[in-house]
DNA sequence: CCTCTTTATAGTCGCACTGACTATTAAGGG
DNA sequence: CCCTTAATAGTCAGTGCGACTATAAAGAGG
């Protein structure tokens, strides 16, 4: 079916839809917008829109990110490819195939609206439900996607700023996973870990409240994370 | 941008290109298609086509797969949608956005050309290169991406007929990998991840050979491998 | 028939990693 | 000045895995 004439086709829309993650106050929020027009006006939904025609969906993803972050610098957050939705009738209007992306901010900057969305708003993530179209599916396949990442990769450093804690680098962890881990595990996994973080050289440490000050670290070259670290299916730590 | 104003965006050709993947003579084959049209005439590409107005991208994936194949059992094989590939001008006539997904198979039938497909062949992985549009980019992200999926998922019995010995699926990880597996250790690994693989309960054995006949086994339950089988780094087997 | 080759299966040994846990250090708060 | 909090250091045992040896059961070739 490689033939183009012109009935072997009809044409779609092609969207992108962004899963925007940061931490805030410990726990993991999404970036939503609240929609301004039918249909699903009023109710959340994730940030995205249509791929403009000398735009790959990748550049479409960036442009987007930009426009409802206001971040100017568009390399530097982390974005990913997740997958496509294409399955019929998830737009009521017409037939759009999205394709979907996650990306991962540190210092999560104060939303600014994007040109047609009435709000934009950091949600925590368990909170976010009921959104728009099959986004709540959508978010839900970005969050696994995110989880399942950080066993094996080092993409923990792209929710913390350029210099950053243990400590900190534990709680990214703590909330995508959703459990507790044990300090000093955690923080021999990590170390032992060749390109995972390095140690900032100065004397640097920082002081945010109470307690002994940290070491600071910045995220190292290093991309995968072998062998993996597995989350292990348990309740609670142990105080 | 989710205004939907008749200026706000164009429409895009979408199409599905697979990556379809078996076992021939212990060598990772993948299912070509030599193209009778332009562009690229006379190339050989990744079978594949455009996606129909009533269709979702697996929908249309599962079509391909049983035009191209032959196959009838359109529900058994496996099949993964990797990513979508939207580059402008990766098709030189038009705005077409592909969505890529990979399939394995396990007894491989002889291919049957498509409609419009001059020929269909298994061809080994190796050897596919110099495909047309960006298929040799698609084809190595596919090979990477069941190449790591045989790491964590039990994903390799896809390759395998209902039943099997554990050197045909040890020869499975070998071929995808492109390395040589120690026999008692890939066997413990196997053997002790429960779900893995289920023992035939019958004094069932097959003997395709030499050698001392071997027991069967059927894909288990399970879907993950916790913890992975991961690949090391190494040369070769010493004899 | 006997031996060699081939493949499957059983088991051993030691190292590396990890989970669970204890101890010590260095800050801030009352 | 003591208590709390958080970071850091270290211990110990169990598990998993790489490397390796040994045995069993078939076919091939003389």
């Amino acid at each position: 079916m490689r033939g183009y004439d012109k009935h072997a086709y009809e044409p779609f829309a092609v969207t992108v839809d962004l899963a925007v993650f940061t931490l805030r106050a410990d726990a993991l929020h999404v970036l939503l917008v609240e929609r301004g027009q039918e249909p699903y006006a009023g109710r959340w939904a994730l940030p995205g829109g249509f791929v403009r025609p000398e735009e790959s969906a990748e550049t479409a993803a960036r442009r987007e990110l930009a426009e409802e972050t206001g971040l100017t610098d568009v390399t530097g957050p982390y974005l990913e490819q997740l997958r496509t939705y294409s399955e019929p009738g998830r737009d009521p209007r017409m037939r759009v195939v999205s394709v979907a992306f996650a990306a991962l901010l540190p210092g999560p900057p104060e939303p600014r609206g994007g040109s047609d969305a009435a709000q934009a708003r950091w949600v925590p993530c368990d909170e976010a439900r009921g959104l728009a179209f099959d986004h709540d599916r959508i978010l839900a396949d970005a969050r696994d996607r995110v989880g399942a990442e950080l066993e094996h990769t080092c993409l923990a450093t792209a929710f913390c700023p350029a210099e950053f804690t243990l400590g900190e680098l534990q709680r990214v962890y703590e909330a995508v996973w959703g459990t507790t881990l044990d300090r000093p595990n955690f923080r021999r996994k990590v170390l032992a870990t060749p390109g995972f973080v390095e140690p900032v050289p100065g004397a640097a440490r920082l002081t945010g409240g109470r307690g002994k000050p940290a070491a600071l670290y910045r995220a190292g070259p290093a991309a995968a994370l072998r062998p993996p670290l597995l989350r292990t299916p348990r309740e609670g730590h142990p105080a």
